[in-house]
DNA sequence: ATTGAATAAATCGTACATTGTTTAAAGAAG
DNA sequence: CTTCTTTAAACAATGTACGATTTATTCAAT
């Protein structure tokens, strides 16, 4: 019933009900996703006044998204200096995939032992379309992977981890997306996720976890050494 | 040299250069308090003119402001209804204790492996007025105590989880502040601390991480339980 | 009692005034 | 002539005021 379109990853329920105005919500949205997808740059200034003319807007809403983006921390702002893009870095990266790496396991525990017969199917068929891609289109692997882990996090109870986690989520995502899979992890989330699905049928929930530790783990080192060989392309 | 006064807690290094405008900087922090001291009720409104009016500013700053504790997680935002106080009940205490369970293991396992003599001395310095204080001002233990935990956290590379410990950290003192310490968990954080001292001291990294687990797990259950206590005591 | 129009109230966007910061040019000292 | 200081003007952030739009409330009529 669930068709290929409906991939398009969405936040887990009850997360995430952006309420800011109607205009703030898309403002606060393209700038963060400005911010996320590096089209701006590292620290660069974030003047009131552009971002207003450029978007068709006066500077109210602005100056509203860059507190809301400042609260969540993709912003930087001081004192009568203005607002700056967070530079998303390596070090930005590591962080919040090493969060990743302490929080899924206890996720994927809980999940393990109240997966219903529905959620292991669900967890199948989106492997089954996982394989079927293979990696083909990687922005569609990006968003079946993304709903994969979403499937085992979204009814857990504790909603401020949940958030954490996919707030990360669309990080990683928006950084990794300018890279390549190699073929060494593309063979290894392959088989992480089969194995996955069998410790979560048989409700091994502690290998489970440990799995996932190791794919949140294996995920983030990816991501890092694509950044640092492209840094050092750059640098040379 | 360091004196008593010293111990107003403070955040670590680098984290929470409060940017707001310096009107709205203020604002941020009176409303803030007012949400996780218990002032504000759950789910109050916030209603901008009367915040703007109280507080003998305009309304754009509080709009700021509310904007930034959304992107924190304080307050709720439904476009064209305007803001409302996030509940910081139970179940907000037992995800953020939760999640503390998961991140400060890692942090105090770094911090054993990196931990100078200096770091030592100012542990046991603590440890030492948290003694002499022996709960008797409870508002000096809870400073004290947080002092100890910072010299653990301060210094470690990643910034995002000592922010998210902070950040955790804030809102679980001002829930503690209205009850007292029961002689249970007032004896289990003496030794618990003692021991965590000795671990360091020794070098058993995963003593230490194992020991903070049971600490911070026994630290929210402590929560939990007055609350709940406090909320049959209303119910009955 | 329920619906619907009128009224009140609050949010949201725009425009503007004020204050602080940055930049660049002019002048003084070496 | 170069370098440093001073100063003024451009620039941008912050705060105020106000009108427009949306939501909530009241009260009358069926």
């Amino acid at each position: 019933m669930a068709e290929t379109s409906d991939f398009k990853a969405k936040p887990p329920e009850g997360i995430d009900a952006i309420g800011a105005s109607s205009e703030g919500a898309s403002l606060y949205q393209l700038i963060r996703e400005d911010i996320i997808e590096g089209r701006l740059a590292a620290n660069e200034r974030l003047v009131v006044t552009d971002l207003a003319r450029r978007h068709g807007t006066s500077t109210n809403p602005v100056r509203e998204a860059l507190q809301l983006l400042r609260g969540e921390g993709f912003v930087t702002l001081v004192p009568n200096r203005g607002a700056r893009v967070r530079p998303i870095d390596q070090d930005f990266v590591r962080d919040i995939y090493e969060i990743g790496v302490l929080i899924e396991p206890a996720l994927t525990r809980w999940f393990v032992n109240m997966a219903t017969v529905e959620d292991i199917a669900e967890l199948e068929r989106i492997q089954g379309l996982i394989e079927e891609n293979n990696f083909a289109d990687t922005f569609r692997h990006s968003e079946l992977d993304t709903a994969f882990h979403t499937v085992m996090y979204q009814k857990h109870y504790n909603r401020h981890a949940a958030e954490l986690w996919w707030k990360h989520r669309e990080v990683l995502r928006a950084v990794s997306r300018r890279f390549n899979f190699t073929l060494a992890r593309r063979a290894a989330i392959l088989s992480e996720h089969r194995e996955l699905i069998a410790h979560v049928k048989a409700g091994n929930a502690n290998e489970a976890a440990e799995l996932i530790a190791r794919h949140v783990e294996g995920s983030g080192r990816h991501i890092l050494e694509h950044m640092r060989a492209r840094n050092a392309a750059r640098a040379g």
